[in-house]
Order: structure tokens, then sequence, then C-alpha cells
DNA sequence: ATCATATGCGAACAGTGTTCGCAAAGTCAA
DNA sequence: TTGACTTTGCGAACACTGTTCGCATATGAT
């Protein structure tokens, strides 16, 4: 039962966010004002506590908002396309890519540094999101392997306790070799989109990069061995 | 001739910039507090405006010495490396996370989302480090391959303008795809080390990702087809 | 000694996050 | 409808920030 002071709430809720995310998406996170959203929404500086325990308590909601955000986005392209293996990781990385230039500072909330003060909550939304994201892209990863399409050279050097249990969880018969294989897959193009979003590859391609990740992407799925 | 003023001159620029290194050093560049600085080093607030135009000003300073810092450490590394191509990759590779992990905040200042209003001025010295850097892994590429080292299969996609143009810079002979591949490399580790200084990779791999970081490198120096 | 410059400081202004107590509005039972 | 209780909002205040201004002092050159 939704009583009418709830559905108020809720739309503050929301309008606060929208305009919290407004002011990030114009000037970066760091430059998030309590009063300046206030400001936008007709409302005291005072009241927004009513509603956050602070700015700090803001920005963890949009973190955890962004964090999901962006599974959703890699977790529906990966799931959508139904081609090989390849094609689905490849659509997972291009998905993370416009994710991220869609909107740098909402990307860059989550992956750049981190805001002062903010420590993400013990098993919260963050870990929470974190995890399924790096679970879409095993699974892709276990998916090939077990279809014997990902013959590539696994290193040979003894897993570590967390990989071991990471790869018994997921399939038992999962090498764990495999696991730092996929984690280094996603920093390899991680990486190269942090650079984009940070403009540090602009003085090469200038605002265009696609190409460039385009034969990155391909490299590396070249590197995992797979194939069409 | 270095009259006393400017000595004293010179001592108070680097206090200021050690107290204001400290001061990022535990939280972070964003809680960079000029009144900190101030009253770290037993100055008024005003007085530093006689040493820099703001703390966008002073920002920028520690900004260009940190790029500096990591070429130097990465050319070095590369540079004092007697053995092969490999080899001296590896260094450069191992350098640049010994540098990050040092001093994160550091790392992140000139890695992690740009202070606001702050932009790099035009050819001034953060570009400059930059391309030091570049160039450093760069030349190692170029050696490994005119020594016939890295018979990497190379892409075949033709290359952009300045791609072609920044190879035949570095040398006449040298493959203009040879480019992509070199700082798709960079970006590789770049994302590792990124994620373990934002502490993106603890979940799985806790404060140990030395064998983690080795296995990655490893297969990137292979996909390089960089051998002993 | 004189004059110009370089340096430092106190006071002030506009902005920030945050807390407090009080008033208005909504909700619900008697 | 009356009354009690809770939720919501606000104005004022506090401590902090970056920054500017004018005034004093110290330094260096003539």
């Amino acid at each position: 039962m939704t009583s009418r002071r709830e559905r108020i709430r809720t739309a503050t809720y929301r309008e606060i966010k929208e305009a919290a995310l407004s002011q990030i998406g114009e000037a970066g996170a760091s430059s998030l004002s309590l009063r300046g959203v206030a400001r936008a929404i007709g409302m005291s500086p005072a009241g927004l506590y009513r509603y956050y325990d602070g700015r700090d308590d803001l920005l963890t909601d949009l973190i955890a908002d962004a964090y999901n955000d962006l599974a959703d986005a890699v977790e529906t392209a990966i799931g959508s396309t139904g081609g090989s293996p390849r094609d689905r990781f490849s659509a997972g990385m291009w998905a993370y890519r416009r994710w991220a230039l869609a909107d740098p500072n909402r990307f860059l909330l989550i992956f750049g540094t981190p805001i002062p003060g903010y420590t993400a909550p013990e098993g919260g939304p963050t870990v929470e999101a974190n995890r399924r994201m790096g679970r879409a892209f095993f699974l892709v990863g276990v998916e090939a392997w077990s279809a014997g399409q990902m013959p590539v050279g696994l290193p040979d050097r003894p897993p570590t306790e967390g990989e071991a249990a990471l790869a018994a969880e997921i399939d038992p018969d999962l090498p764990p070799a495999l696991i730092p294989v996929m984690l280094g897959s996603w920093a390899h193009f991680h990486g190269l989109v942090t650079l984009e979003v940070l403009g540090q590859l602009q003085w090469l391609y200038g605002d265009g990069c696609d190409r460039f990740f385009e034969g990155e992407t391909g490299r590396l799925l070249d590197d995992l061995g797979l194939t069409g």
C-alpha cells in the first residue's frame, strides 16, 4: 500500500537524483553541491537532509545506481546477441565502452578517483553490481571454454586460493587458470576505455578511437583463442 | 647568480609542494586544502598567493611533477636493464606499477578523475612527460621489432593518419600497425594497475596482486611475440 | 639613504556541508 | 471533528573552503 506521502517521497528522491546526476554530468562528481541541487529543485539545503544523511550518502546512492546501470547494459548486450561466444564477448565490451562514453563523468564516478570519505559498504550494492558484471563476462568465458572454443594457452602457475574458489563456485570442472585470464581481459579493455574517457588517447586519435578499440578488442579475442 | 631571496623562495616552493604532496598522499587530491598547507607551513592563506595563482595552479605544478617522476621511473627501469627487449619491457611495466602503488593518490592525480576546472596547458609539462613515457615504451617495441624479435601478427586494417605520422617520426621503416599494438599493450597493463590501485581487484586477490600481474604481463609479452 | 620591489598578513566576501530548533503539513485513532 | 503523533521543510547559525584587497614590512639595487 503506497500512501500519498510515500508517492511524493519517492518522487522527491527521483527529483533529487536527477538534479544531482545532471550536475555531475556537467562538471564531474567532485563539484556536486548539495546546495546546488537544493537550489535546482527549489528546496532549502537543510531540507535535503530529510532524504539523505549528507553529500556522501547521496553519492553512495548515485554510485550504486551507476554500477547497476552499467551491469545492466553489459548483461543485456551479452545476453541479447545470439551469436558465437566471440560475438557475445565483443558485444559486451562495446556496450561497456558505449556506456562509458555516453556519460564520462558517471563512468568516472565508479571507476575514477574515489570520493574521499566514501567507502563502499561491505556487501553493499556497489559490490553486488560489480560482481554481476564480472559474472557476466566470466560466464561467456566459461561457455566458450566448455564449447572447446577457447584453446588459449593457460598459464601453468598454481592458482591462488581465490581463483580456485571462484572457479569451483562457477563450475567445478573449470580450470582455475581461466579466472585470471578472463579478469585480465576485462582489465585490458577497461584500460582502453578509461584512457579514452580521460582523453589520454586524444593526442593520437582525437575523438575517433573506434578503429583503435575495434583492433584492440579483436586482438584481445584472438589472444583468447576465440574465433568467428 | 642566486640571491638570498631567490634561495628562500625556491625553498618555500619546495616546502609548499611537500606539504601539499603529503596532504594528497593521505586523503587524495580532492581534499587538498590551500588553508591546510598554509597551516602546515606556518603561513597565512593569503601568503600562498605570492607563490601560486590559486589551488588549481598548485595542482598543475604537482601534476607536472608526478608525470615527470613516473616517466623518470619508467625510463630508467627500461634503460638500466641490459637484457632482452622482453626483459626491458617487463622492467618498465613493473616500474610503472611500483610507482603507482607507492603513492596511489599521486597516481590518481594524473590518471584518476581530472580536477574540475583544470585543463592541461597546451604543450605544457604534462603533455611533455606523457610523450616521454609513451616514447620509452615505443622505443622498446621498435628495438624488438627491428631485431626481428616481435613477429606479432599485426592487424591489417589501414593505419590512421596519426598512426602513420607517429610511426614515420620514430622510424621511417616502422610499420604503422605497430603503433596501436604498442599503445594497446600500454593500455592493457595500465588497466591492470588502475584497477589494483582503486582496490577493484581486492575481492579476488586481497592485497597480493603480484602473481596476477606477473601472469598478465607475461601473457601480454607472449602475445607480442617477445620471447626470452 | 632612498626608492622600488617582493613578500606576508589580517580582514573580508562568497561559497560549501552540516546541525539545530521551530513551524507547518500530513496521517490516523478516538 | 478533535486531538495526538509523525513527517517534512525551513531559517539561522557554525565551521570550513578558495580568493581578493589593502596595508605593512623586509629585501635589494641605486
